[in-house]
DNA sequence: CCAAAAGTGTTCCGTCTACACCCATGG
DNA sequence: CCATGGGTGTAGACGGAACACTTTTGG
């Protein structure tokens, strides 16, 4: 009965994250060179091997827990890339996925340990294989989510000025916004709670830190930035 | 220096097909019995193995080819999924595209061979496996690029009348839409051209033939609706 | 003659955009 | 005292939504 299957060819299946994150004003990419071949030295993103005991999408959650020491991550799939002759070793069809994380979170002695390092999304040196078109894919499904979905929050620090969310939508969206229509938006946003704290450190005057409430949200889930 | 992927394992990949149509003032999807086990005799979406000689992209382009016979239909990929047990059989991972075709185009004798039927997309029979899921991020996905992009009218014929085209996109949205504002909206499109003929068959007064002109559409491609 | 679908404009309302000045403070 | 970033409101333009009646003709 299964011998339907046998007559069919197996495929080597990999995950590739396209881990973005958000500092100096700058919407930035982890890349590393490769430590291996096929492609050894050259820039790409890092990823792995998806194993026949775990689904495609624990494989992307463990490869970037390799990387990175992180759980409870905000993962999308960006879509499978599958070309022949994508990796010059081997048939081997890769799923990608892009990831949020707040840069500050990430243990920086682990950037060394395996590698990589946060590189401009506008300033990508040329990457291996297939992996550009993965990170524009990527970028272009979070640019869409971020418009009506609450994760750019996790590009930032939990408390964060309105200036900083502002820098965050400018950089995803390659253009500059009003600072008066934009706090209007968030102003209408009662999940963008303001605090009473006030950050010194990016201005003389000082500037308000707000926090995204996730349980405020849950109850009126309207968002437009 | 190959043998870094020898620690690796390889797995299945499939791709499957959802196929939107229009007919009856209704969309559509082409779905069969399943002739194999695992899962014979389920209602399922037409699908096929991936080759390790050619791209995830291709196997879905043949897999369509075999089912209608057609060639240069818009496929799009919905995405991978890859849950362990989604194939009772083996591990599986299945890559979903969505394709449009116009009903009328596909020999209906072809239906029956391959034990296929087009059933309208709201009262989908219970389906095999995740197939449910990858017809609804694909209805989803569909649902989003036809607003911006003219390849909805590659599920009607080439000459169309407005009113079936407007029950196309009442059809994709789920809701009604009011007729003069759709009309005004088409009007603002040079590149969906009114023909001088008339359609008599579905109304008695007539209505007159419209045509979507790709050429003119290259030129100047603001399309909405 | 009537049922059934085709065709046609205007008004209103809400949303988005453009735009400039004062404030607080560290150095 | 001044350079730097923080903070605030309004008016006009634009686009989307609501809405009803006349026309044609096959049966």
């Amino acid at each position: 009965m299964t011998s339907f299957y046998f007559e069919h060819q197996k495929i080597f299946l990999s995950v590739d994250c396209i881990i973005f994150g958000f500092d100096e004003n700058k919407l930035k990419v982890l890349i590393g060179k490769r430590q291996m071949d096929p492609g050894r030295g050259e820039w790409s993103l890092y990823g792995g091997f998806v194993r026949t005991d775990e689904s495609v999408d624990d494989a992307a959650l463990r490869t970037l827990y390799e990387l990175t020491g992180m759980k409870n991550v905000y993962m999308r799939q960006v879509g499978a890339f599958g070309s022949v002759d994508r990796d010059p070793g081997e048939r081997v069809v890769s799923i990608a996925y892009y990831a949020l994380i707040n840069v500050k979170d990430y243990d920086s002695r682990l950037l060394e340990e395996h590698g990589v390092e946060w590189v401009d999304i506008e300033a990508i040196p040329p990457l291996y294989s297939d992996h550009q078109e993965m990170v524009n894919k990527a970028r272009k499904m979070m640019r869409e989510k971020i418009k009506s979905n609450p994760v750019g929050f996790r590009l930032l620090p939990q408390l964060f000025t309105l200036t900083q969310l502002q820098r965050l939508y400018e950089a995803v969206n390659g253009e500059e916004l009003d600072k008066r229509n934009f706090r209007k938006r968030v102003k209408e946003m009662d999940f963008i709670e303001k605090t009473n704290l006030i950050d010194k450190i990016s201005s003389k005057r000082g500037a308000y830190l707000y926090r995204f409430n996730n349980k405020a949200y849950n109850e009126d889930s309207n968002f437009k930035l």
